[in-house]
DNA sequence: CCTTAATCCTGGAAGC
DNA sequence: TGCTTCCAGGATTAAG
């Protein structure tokens, strides 16, 4: 589901609720999400949040005492942030009924909630993603998460430099669509953003991504940057169910030119052609075939 | 190297 | 109304 702007979206909700909190306790519905150590600690119980970071689509929670729990939401992942104050009625997550505790409904939780950490008597943040295509990575500390899983990721796609771009894409052999999508050479464009920009900047999703000299990768690098801060400001483009930690829907979804528009004109001023649509490195791909012409 | 397909899952939408 | 099929914002793996 996620992209960079819908994660970032998620970073700053939660980074407004959480920091500086500290976790009371740890409650784990499904071990099986969480990748190396699933002990209390490793989770940050009884750690205060230092620090929320985000690389390309993936979130990590910082502890002050180096503690380090990194958060790839996947496809259908959520982090939510609860207050008993938004909803004084509705009992504590972290109550137990006694008919749930044999059953394999846990009590008064929604579906699919995995992790909850409690902090203090009022707040509460869940963890659910129903198809578990993402998940929790625990590590000793922050330098470990650099070190392992974030190094096999590429630069950021908010922040990564012209030359690093272009050294990339001259480096491999693909479409671009195919170059763009994989997070090991920029991090954080997703199926979306990747359609969008390429038809911003007016280059075929399966022109080889080795024919972008320097100066088109500045630009791509420029028109990256516009439309993923853009799509921050909007809260992020909401298709179906995404929502950030305070459950706020996102509205880039209404500036989309080509993703989802397949068999509409396209919206560029005197063009008025057809949206394409196939399948390009393995995802539905969406262009426009006046705007942008296969070289 | 490159590409495609299958795989991990659930749930919503579309088709009959 | 129900049942079936397809599709989805991700990413890895194996096969060709």
């Amino acid at each position: 589901m996620p992209e960079l702007p819908e994660v970032e979206c998620v970073r700053l909700s939660l980074r407004r609720r959480v920091l500086g909190r500290r976790v009371s306790a740890v409650r784990v519905i499904r071990p099986g999400v969480v990748r190396g150590s699933v002990s209390p600690a490793a989770l940050l119980e009884g750690d205060r949040i230092d620090q929320v970071l985000r690389h390309g689509k993936q979130l990590a929670l910082v502890g002050q005492q180096g503690g380090c729990v990194c958060i790839h939401l996947g496809m259908s992942g959520q982090l939510c942030v609860l207050s008993q104050t938004d909803d004084p009625a509705s009992p504590s997550p972290f109550q137990r009924t006694n008919a749930a505790i044999s059953s394999t409904v846990p009590d008064n939780l929604p579906a699919h909630t995995h992790v909850l950490w409690r902090m203090g008597d009022n707040l509460a943040l869940r963890f659910t993603d129903p198809r578990r295509f993402g998940g929790l990575w625990t590590f000793a500390g922050l330098e470990d998460l650099h070190r392992s899983r974030w190094a096999e990721l590429g630069p950021d796609a908010l922040s990564v430099t012209p030359a690093a771009l272009h050294r990339h894409l001259a480096a491999t052999g693909r479409g671009l669509k195919a170059a763009l999508l994989d997070q090991r050479l920029v991090a954080g464009l997703g199926n979306i953003y990747v359609d969008e920009l390429l038809f911003g900047a007016g280059l075929h999703p399966l022109q080889g991504a080795d024919t972008i000299d320097r100066a088109q990768a500045g630009a791509l690098v420029r028109r990256m940057r516009t439309l993923l801060s853009g799509a921050i400001a909007r809260g992020g483009s909401t298709l179906r169910d995404y929502v950030d930690a305070e459950s706020r829907r996102g509205t880039q979804q209404d500036r989309h030119r080509v993703y989802g528009r397949a068999g509409k004109r396209c919206l560029r001023r005197g063009c008025g052609a057809v949206i394409q649509s196939g399948q390009i490195a393995g995802r539905t791909t969406a262009w426009c075939p006046v705007c942008q012409v296969l070289l």
